[in-house]
Parts: C-alpha cells; structure tokens; sequence
DNA sequence: ACAAAAGTGTTCCCCCTACACCCATGC
DNA sequence: GCATGGGTGTAGGGGGAACACTTTTGT
C-alpha cells in the first residue's frame, strides 16, 4: 500500500504513462438543497482558494467516462446526469507556475519538461446530482470537499468561475430539454420544491398556479397519495416523475417559455 | 521553398514540436444554395471517401483560432461564425492503421511512435458561411475540397458522419439563438429564400405568411426597396438584416417555436 | 389568359397571464 | 382566529395556426 506521498510522487512524475497530456476535465456538479443551487468544490493544498473538481483521462477511457470516474470518487454515485459543454483552451488558463511552487512545497521532486506543467486545455461537464445521495469526498490531491452555495464560491483559482458561469448558462438553455429537474430532486418532492429550483436556476420568480398547471399539463408527473407532513401549513402533495413520458417528452422538448 | 513531400514530412515527423499531441479539430463548414444546405468536404489522398476539413492546435493558439485558421485556409474567409458543440473521444475513433497506410503508399519515413499515430481527440466545431463568398481550395494533405448537399455526403472516414449529426442538431437547437441566417446567406435575401433555410434546417415546412410575419416582427430585417429581378413570377422584395436590432433580439432569443 | 409565386389581411382558438377564492395547518 | 402556504378555478388577451384574396410576372 503506498503512502499519500508516493502516491502523489508517482502521478507527478509518472502519470504520463497512464494519462494523456494536455487535456484535463473540470466538473460544475450541482444539487439543490434547502431552496438553493449547490456547486461542489474541493480545497487544493497550499493554495486558499477553492476549485472545480477535475480530472485527467486515462489513455483508455474517453472523455465521457473520465468525468464519471471523478464523478463518482467525489460523490460516491454512479450512472449520473453528466453533460460537457464547453472547451476552455485559453493558452494561459493554467498556472504553470503556482503549480510547482505548490508540489515544491509538498516536497514533490518535479524533472524539468514535467507533462503537468504543460499546457492544458480543460473539457467542461456539468452534473446534476441529487444532494441527500451525494457524499463528499476528498481524495489525494485535496484537503476538503463542500457543498457551496452558488452565490457563495468566491474567488475560485484559474478560469473555474468563468467554467461554473458557462455551465449555468448551459444548464439555463437546456432547462426544457433536459432531464433537469428528475437528477437535481430527490425521487419524491413536492411542487413547491420543483418551482423552485425552476426559479433558481432562471432567476426569476414564476406564478405558483401556471407553473402548477403547466407542469402538469405535460403529464410527466405522477402524484402520489402522500403528503409532505410536518412542515407548518397546508401539507403538500408529493410527486414523482414518470420516467416514460418524461423521456418522451424531453425528445420534443417541454415548449415553455419560461 | 519546400515541395509539398518534404512538407508533408516535415509535418509529420516533426509536427509535434508545434502542433499539441492528441488533440484535433474537425470542422462542419455549412452554406446554403439553390434552396440545400451545403457541407464542405475535402478528399484524403489515397482513400475513396471523403472527410471534414480538420486540422491540429499550434501551442501557441486556442482551439477557437485553430478552428478559425483551418476555416480560412478552406474558405479564404476570416471573422467567420463558428462555435464549438462537442467534444469527440471515443477511444478507437482514429485510426492509427490506415493513416500508416496512406502515408507509407506516399513515401514517407514514419518514426515508431509517432505523435500522430497516437490517440486523438476531436474537438468539432460548425461555421456558416456565405456560400458565394467562400472559396473551396484543397491544401497539401488534401486532393480536393468542395460543396456537398447535405444529403449526399455519403460514407466520410472516421466519425465523420456522426460528427454532421451532431453539428445539425445542436444548429437546430440553436436556430433561436444564433444569428444563423445572418451568416449564411448573403447581404441580400428575398424572404422565400430565408424561408426556405429555415425549412431545410428544421426539415419541415412552414406556412409562407406566418414565416413572414413572425419575421418581421422581430423588427430585425430592412425591407429594401430593391426586389428581385429576372424570376419568373412576381418579383420578391429584398431584406437586409439590420445588424443592430438583430443582436439585440438575439440576446434575448427570438421567441419561436417552429 | 393562365399559372405560379409573392404580398397582404382575417378569423379562430389555444395557451399564457393575471388574478380570486377556498382549504389546511401551526401558533 | 389569524397568518401563511398550498390547492383549484376563471376571465381576458396576445399570438400562432389556418385560410382567402389580390397582385405581379413570364409563357
């Protein structure tokens, strides 16, 4: 078994081998809780900002399967709603610099012409994984893993800002053609809870009644006899998406103008 | 001055000192004439099929110059539309066998491990163009580059097909949000013409008054006073489209669903 | 004169918008 | 009982869909 050190050693300077150069993957992965989108973000070492969580891809994995294979080491789950969306190539996006000053200062031995301080160019995907499922996990490279409110990531290191600001712009423009709402709640939820995450993820607040009526126009939604109890008020009902017709429906796209 | 041999094999046994390992782009040119949308597609020495225009990332440029570089070569045009949609990765998507072959039938040396005989990824991107302004040229690693009808390009090398599919739907998707008639037709158009884009893009076929009012009322065409001369029939009026308004509608989406 | 294509106008109806009212629950 | 939030209903209007009529041009 190795130690972190020699773990970290290794892939520094011998992650060629598995690893191919140049391209990277950086994941916006977001969850809705408590009537708020949540970015997950890890805590490089040595450095006080924060970061998307990213990756490199394996010789023999594609681009696809190298997002759900960091996908899954920091959320635990499998089989996720995983989109790219954009290429981030901006020759001086990453920091070659800061880079090595950080794995010096880990004690890290870095031979000149090292494949990670070369240029990378960066594959944005977006996630949308249900929260209470999710379980953050650090891994070798990092000190911590939140949840982040998405007002509250602050200054994040490279061009990670600009990445979440594309992927909400995506994730905004796909909002009726995608399963957006099904992987961002849990299985069941009431309409409140669904208008929003609609809200939030538009910006703006929609009428309680349309949103209801237009929802359920669709018919992608079955609602269950239970009630969401406990909570102050009238007891809401709850819903459950009926996969078959959602599918169906996302293939027409869910005309709203929203 | 090189010959084009020598050229050839500069580029590839020497390619990597300037161009980034494992990372390509391939382009969906698109232009509209006589009523069909147009793809521009160039033929591989030494292979039957044909292929989109591709090319390599110099590692002083970002994937958006590339792409515009290898537009210009192809088309003699600059400040084109194009906008990446995908990135491609599968993993035996390249194939490293044939590219021996054709080089090898040319004479050229081939060093073991070649930087192009790796695996590449592809970045794809679409552009628009006004198919009169543009000028098909072939460059040294192609015989020929012309105009194909979206509808005959038959069987393309590699991912190519798949990656046309793609290009069609996302400019399908984006038809509301992209100054897409703006940039493949010409200055002037009579309002059937841009009809009819409209029809080959979305592949179905729309009601000739309603088109034209729904146009309008985006308030971003300038009637001209100019009709066109010489059909049989009744000669349309020409349209300009006023640039201003057009992007500022465009920001907001031209509301329509089609 | 006639056919074919282009310009313009009208009607209908659906759906989105905007509201008002009633019901349940906790304090 | 009252405040708050949730469920349901309704009137009105804008705009898209479907259609008719007129105008122009070449044969």
């Amino acid at each position: 078994m190795m130690d972190q050190k020699q773990e970290m050693y290794e892939f520094v300077n011998r992650g060629n081998e598995h690893y191919m150069a140049h391209i990277s993957i950086d994941s916006v992965i977001f969850g809705f809780h408590a009537n708020q989108l949540k970015v997950l973000l890890v805590k490089i070492r040595h450095d006080d900002r924060w970061a998307l969580p990213g990756g490199f891809v394996r010789k023999e994995e594609t681009m696809e399967e190298a997002a759900n294979r960091v996908l899954s080491e920091r959320t635990g789950l499998n089989n996720i709603f995983l989109q790219q969306f954009h290429v981030f190539s901006e020759i001086h996006r990453s920091n070659t610099e800061k880079f090595l000053e950080i794995l010096r200062s880990e004690g890290i031995k870095v031979e000149k012409n090292n494949w990670l301080t070369q240029r990378f160019i960066s594959v944005g995907f977006y996630a949308l994984v249900n929260y209470e499922d999710a379980i953050p996990s650090r891994s070798w490279d990092s000190e911590v893993c939140e949840w982040f409110d998405l007002q509250n990531v602050g200054e994040l290191i490279l061009d990670h800002n600009k990445i979440i600001e594309a992927a909400l712009e995506t994730m905004r423009r796909q909002l009726n053609f995608q399963p957006i709402g099904y992987n961002l709640l849990p299985e069941k939820f009431t309409m409140p809870e669904l208008q929003k995450l609609y809200e939030t993820i538009l910006d703006k607040s929609l009428d309680r009644r349309n949103f209801q009526r237009k929802m359920l126009g669709y018919g992608i939604l079955d609602r269950l006899e239970e009630r969401r109890k406990g909570g102050a008020h009238k007891a809401p009902y709850l819903y459950r998406f009926n996969l078959e017709e959602y599918q169906k429906a996302l293939k027409e796209g869910l005309q709203g103008g929203w």
